[in-house]
DNA sequence: GTACCATTCAATCATCTGATTGATGGAAAG
DNA sequence: CTTTCCATCAATCAGATGATTGAATGGTAC
């Protein structure tokens, strides 16, 4: 999993080998076939590896007033310390367009991530620590798109400093 | 081109072969090979089409104080009528992280909508239709970020009502 | 010691895929 | 009419690719 997973990253689906996953391991390609029998199932595999690993980044942690730049802060370093994770991430996003068991996968762990933005953003109202005069379940569906577009698209902004303006400017707007 | 561009909207790089072209076009392979010696001088040549397609639609209109709604509904419309030049961007955008010259194509654009879009903010912002308390660079490098994981990316938000909703929110965060 | 089972591998298969070749037909040039 | 050039095609090649097979190895149970 490890090692299909590091080859998604590193080639896309567009060149992904079984050939080349077994070799990684080290291993092979009758053996790779042993424990997973199609490609298929070597790539749900991944899926699960890579969601797991995205879900767990998820839970909100902190005072509740610093949660939502907390969440930013943890995305960030994420982003830093696990990039791979992102480019697999946009990988899986746009195979879901053609394979239905990924799409649900992909569209599972979004709505979990808009769901605790969700909670997360009604808290900060609350709080009076921001604005509240858009609902917080359209505010959430659109920071997560924003977080997408900035985290998993290959962009300008692809240097820390860029990144921190970007996210400096997407907390000043909210705030 | 037509055919090529077609294509990879439908079946992504991943599943984009030069027999399939050929076949939609109605024309021998070597037809095919006649005009773009290599799979690489075909997807050159899309990658020109797409884009260029994209760039015309990145022409502001309208009077002042209303190009960045115009904007936002020019890209809701070009979403709506031509859905393949996203996912084609998408599929782009992806292959730019592993392909020099697709990504320098890529950033260009997106160089040419960020400008476009900080021109559209300081317009605004004078008129005192919008807060300015942002710079206007970054706050237009982050909108195009949001419009890309909105358009580009897959994502929950796929009917008509749920991304004019996040359109709007995001209107209002801005204003 | 023998039978059984899980694991691994070298070799091989069938198909896919980008690309090439040599031939054919037809239009333009002389 | 003949020659030349352009466009197209059927056939084929070489390498890649997902998958399978049958044999070998080593460990465990009886």
């Amino acid at each position: 999993m490890q090692a299909a997973y590091d080859l998604l990253a590193e080639r896309g689906f567009e060149g992904l080998r079984t050939r080349d996953i077994a070799a990684k391991v080290g291993v092979n390609i009758a053996t790779l076939h042993y424990y997973y029998p199609t490609k298929e199932k070597v790539i749900r595999g991944v899926v699960g590896y890579a969601m797991g690993r995205f879900r767990s980044t998820l839970q909100p942690a902190g005072s509740p007033g610093e949660q939502l730049r907390a969440h930013f802060a943890g995305i960030r370093r994420l982003a830093r310390d696990e990039p791979e994770l992102f480019v697999v991430m946009g990988e899986l996003a746009m195979r879901g367009r053609r394979d239905r068991a990924i799409a649900a996968i992909v569209r599972d762990v979004d709505a979990t991530w808009q769901k605790m933005l969700t909670a997360l953003l009604r808290h900060a109202a609350k709080e009076g620590a921001i604005d509240n005069s858009a609902k917080a379940d359209d505010l959430a569906s659109l920071i997560v798109a924003t977080l997408k577009g900035l985290f998993i698209l290959p962009g300008d902004g692809r240097d820390a400093k860029e990144v921190d303006r970007q996210l400096r400017a997407l907390e000043r707007l909210i705030t």
